[in-house]
DNA sequence: ATCGGTGATG
């Protein structure tokens, strides 16, 4: 067998007996990535649509699904968990089934009752909930099957439609069919009503009443929206036990549940499986596996949906190509983004506002400043449609590459428009941009306005401005607006814990005070740490490291390494260097600087790109300290060292370099920049010996710890 | 007007 899942939980449909013939997919089970080899079985002859001269697959299946359904299965039979092959493995391969839309013409245009079911409708929708029991008795024409459907169709909100559902059940004027289901679970999918739903369907089987692919996609997408995942996959394997064949919807549905659930290999193994099955994919489809490739930033997925398009011969629709376009996004790659936009355009596809905002946040990201503002510019000559989300982005992409006047120009245009009057995001965006540039008066200006406007500030936005104040070091107006956001309901989190705690690091005094007291009302434990090391008391390296354990591990991830920097500084700044050794040591030994030492033959590399000044520095010495009992022992050392700070692409990247320069002039030691090669400091061998030798041996502080 | 897919921050 072929098939390499890691994940048991398999829907039915991805393990038939006969899967073994179409699986050109190699999944490594220890391994979320997909690894996709480009080629794959070529698609079986096609025992589906299109072959006028047989009966329809809706039809050939239809015994099959009815006789299952008319045995009226009970509901611990139905309920209960479905048998790992088909349901009938002697039967031949069962094929999708082919969707038929439903007509445009609906079948109350010849009913000339329309008007009047038209206006009760309304009215039965304007009415208090409280009357509605009554208005109903006003029918104006008897609930045949068409009147009720019409009325079942155009009522709203959901606890009507369940209502006037029950009435029209209770005339028993006709059989209740398969469509009073559906047509009454949209509705309360548009509520949300899973519980609802659910239980109608439960009803359905009680009462015999087939549940088509319309009530299985109604039920498993209503269960997606509600965040009801396991609910979803549950359905559709109840559905696979009926022996039904999931049709396109169904299939795309589906599809969506396990990549929202992040099982690429299930959707990856039901793919295969539907096209084996003779599946066409349509564009629906890729745009859920283009989505589900990006979040998994897994390019080789998306070049195997572009290739699979392409086989199939199905051009990309603007949804799939918005998909990809993010999705390559996210996979890193924003030259290819900007390639597959040029394509569509010439291929005719205009790009609406998502599309844009996708390109703009990828141009942003990848401080593509010229395409940002080309494409800016080419929206305005277009007439490219523009909203309130698309002129956010462009606000957060001038805060990226530092576009100060263009992002002014840009609010000043969202203040002066009807529909795209500046929120909280675009306040955000520009707290960020006078944050990061140090214009605090600006920042406070902005701020002022704010509350004034009725405009909350966020937790983003209160961390822009608090890290404005604290370089600017403004610690009382910094104390004041943490309060009044505090109060005003941002809820701190480890970011602005973090901006917090680099403002103490350089703080002195009755300001570090200040702020640590303010970072106490956020984080009790953080401050209590901070205390305890900068404290006069000296607590031992176990104690420090159980505490800071305990710490990292209850802090978002992506705070982890900025919260090690800030204590690292926090500690050299109070003359504890030895702490700082022991704070770098640990946040190595928790995983916070993979990296930080690379080795080849020719070449030792100190990589401090990621790491605070306080903290480059630390580590600077531990490796002048590691080297200097290398040299003692008289081991073999590579022929050149460098240390690699970053050149900081940011237009307002805070210089670790040039930090960095001056500790290594003050130490004497024989680095220097690079020409060409900003950030890159560089030793020979000949010369790094001889200045270790000329130092004193090796202090205790260095020797600590070695890697 | 009985079923499916796309956008936001440090």
């Amino acid at each position: 067998m072929a098939t390499n899942l890691s994940t048991p939980p398999l829907s039915p449909y991805l393990s038939s007996h006969n899967h073994h013939h179409h699986c050109p997919l190699r999944l490594p089970a220890n391994n979320k990535r997909c690894t996709i080899s480009s080629k794959r079985a070529p698609a079986p002859p096609s025992a589906v649509a299109g072959e006028q001269h047989s009966p329809s697959l809706a039809e050939q299946l239809k015994p099959l699904s009815t006789t299952t359904l008319s045995d009226q299965p009970n509901e611990a039979q139905l309920l209960s968990k479905p048998k790992s092959t088909w349901v009938n493995p002697t039967k031949s391969k069962p094929s999708v089934l082919s969707l038929q839309r439903h007509k445009r013409s609906s079948p109350y245009s010849h009913n000339p009752q329309i008007k009047d079911l038209r206006n009760f409708a309304k009215k039965l929708n304007d009415c208090e909930e409280s009357a509605f029991s009554d208005v109903i008795e006003k029918i104006p024409h008897p609930p045949t099957r068409e009147n009720a459907l019409l009325l079942l169709n155009s009522l709203r909100p959901w606890q009507k439609t369940l209502i006037f559902f029950d009435w029209v059940k209770a005339q028993n004027a006709f059989p209740m069919e398969t469509i009073f289901y559906n047509v009454t679970m949209k509705s309360l999918r548009f509520g949300r009503q899973f519980q609802h739903i659910e239980a109608l369907a439960l009803e359905m089987v009680e009462k015999g009443i087939p549940l088509d692919n319309i009530t299985y996609s109604t039920i498993i997408t209503c269960a997606k929206r509600c965040n009801l995942f396991d609910k979803a996959v549950e359905w559709f394997e109840t559905m696979y036990k009926t022996g039904l064949m999931p049709d396109e919807v169904t299939y795309s549905a589906v599809l969506d549940v396990y990549a929202k659930l992040g099982k690429v290999e299930e959707v990856m193994s039901l793919y295969e499986r539907g096209r084996a099955s003779g599946w066409k994919p349509d564009e629906i489809a890729f745009a859920v596996l283009a989505k589900m490739f990006g979040e998994a930033g897994d390019y080789d997925g998306i070049k195997y949906v572009l290739q699979e398009m392409k086989s199939l011969g199905i051009q990309p629709n603007l949804v799939v190509y918005n998909s990809l376009l993010e999705a390559l996004g996210k996979a890193g790659k924003p030259g290819l983004a900007r390639s597959l936009f040029e394509e569509m355009v010439e291929s005719g596809v205009s790009p609406n506002e998502k599309t844009l905002t996708a390109l703009i946040k990828i141009y942003g990201k990848a401080r593509w400043a010229r395409d940002a503002l080309q494409l800016w510019e080419r929206m305005r000559l277009n007439g490219w449609p523009v909203d309130f989300i698309l002129y956010n982005t462009l606000l957060s992409m001038c805060a990226d590459l530092g576009l100060v006047e263009e992002a002014e120009a840009l609010f000043e245009d969202m203040r002066g428009s009807e529909k795209c009057r500046p929120d909280s995001w675009s306040y955000t965006a520009m707290l960020n941009i006078y944050g990061s540039g140090g214009n605090v008066d600006k920042a406070m200006v902005l701020f002022r306005e704010m509350s004034e406007g009725g405009v909350q500030l966020n937790v983003m936005g209160c961390t822009c401005l608090i890290q404005c104040l604290g370089r600017a070091k403004r610690v009382d107006d910094l104390v004041s607006v943490f309060g009044i956001a505090v109060e005003s309901g941002v809820r701190p989190d480890d970011r602005l814990c973090g901006c917090l705690l680099s403002v103490v690091s350089y703080c002195e005094g009755e300001d570090a005070s200040k702020v640590l007291a303010c970072l106490e009302r956020a984080n009790v434990a953080l401050a209590a740490f901070v205390r305890v090391i900068s404290g006069e008391e000296s607590p031992s390296f176990d104690v420090v490291k159980e505490e800071l354990k305990r710490i990292l591990s209850s802090t978002a991830v992506e705070a982890r390494r900025p919260f090690c920097n800030c204590l690292i500084d926090i500690c050299r700044n109070r003359g504890r260097h030895e702490r700082a050794h022991e704070l770098l040591y640990l946040g190595t030994l928790y995983g916070l600087y993979p990296g930080l030492h690379t080795k080849t033959e020719e070449e030792w590399r100190l990589n401090v790109r990621s790491l605070s000044v306080g903290a480059a520095q630390t580590a600077l010495e531990e490796w002048m300290g590691t080297l200097a009992r290398i040299v003692q022992r008289r081991e073999s050392l590579p022929a050149l060292f460098s240390a690699n700070t970053g050149s900081g692409n940011h237009k307002f990247s805070q210089g670790l370099g040039g930090a960095f320069a001056s500790h290594v002039e003050k130490l004497a030691a024989p680095f220097t920049e690079s020409e060409g090669k900003p950030g890159l400091f560089t030793a020979t061998r000949e010369d790094l010996v001889s200045w270790l030798q000329s130092r004193a041996p090796p202090s205790a502080a260095t020797t600590a710890f070695t890697n």
